[in-house]
DNA sequence: GCCAACGTTGGC
DNA sequence: GCCAACGTTGGC
């Protein structure tokens, strides 16, 4: 099992907005890498979703519940997306100069990487952010 | 296949 | 709103 970061602008789709929808289809991803690594997501996984406008923190987890097909909205047929479901919101919001402040934190692609919209975050990193998140799920 | 030019993103 | 960093494109 994998845990990842996606990024997303509020004003374009919230986690409050997953709230109410309960499971989304996350697509728009139009980078490569970051295509690459949706492709990666198995059935499962967890992510933590990265409000990137406004104040710049993660807010919440969710759940891959289907993993890549071809993006709904790209008729190229190179982009992927995959579905998700809202499991938990932060109890605290990580802002984003909160993770900069952790030596732990230091190689997330989520400061190394900024531009990355869907990355990888390894086991330890993952139980760390959830830990300064006081967050239970 | 390289590299310059251009476009986009994201942090501040 | 600015600018630096990164990605992508296109000419050679």
């Amino acid at each position: 099992m994998s845990f990842w970061i996606i990024k997303t602008e509020p004003s374009t789709y919230s986690l409050d907005d997953l709230i109410q929808d309960k499971t989304t289809c996350w697509d728009g991803v139009r980078n490569y890498q970051a295509r690459n690594n949706l492709s990666l997501m198995k059935k499962g996984d967890l992510a933590m979703v990265y409000h990137s406008v406004g104040p710049k923190e993660l807010v919440g987890v969710v759940e891959i519940i289907k993993e890549a097909y071809p993006d709904p909205t790209d008729h190229t047929g190179i982009w992927k997306a995959v579905d998700i479901k809202f499991i938990a919101k932060l109890k605290k919001p990580l802002t984003l100069a909160q993770i900069k402040q952790e030596k732990q934190l230091e190689n997330l692609s989520l400061v190394k990487q900024g531009r990355l919209s869907v990355a990888l975050v390894p086991n330890t990193q993952w139980r760390f952010l959830l830990n300064m998140s006081e967050t239970k799920i």
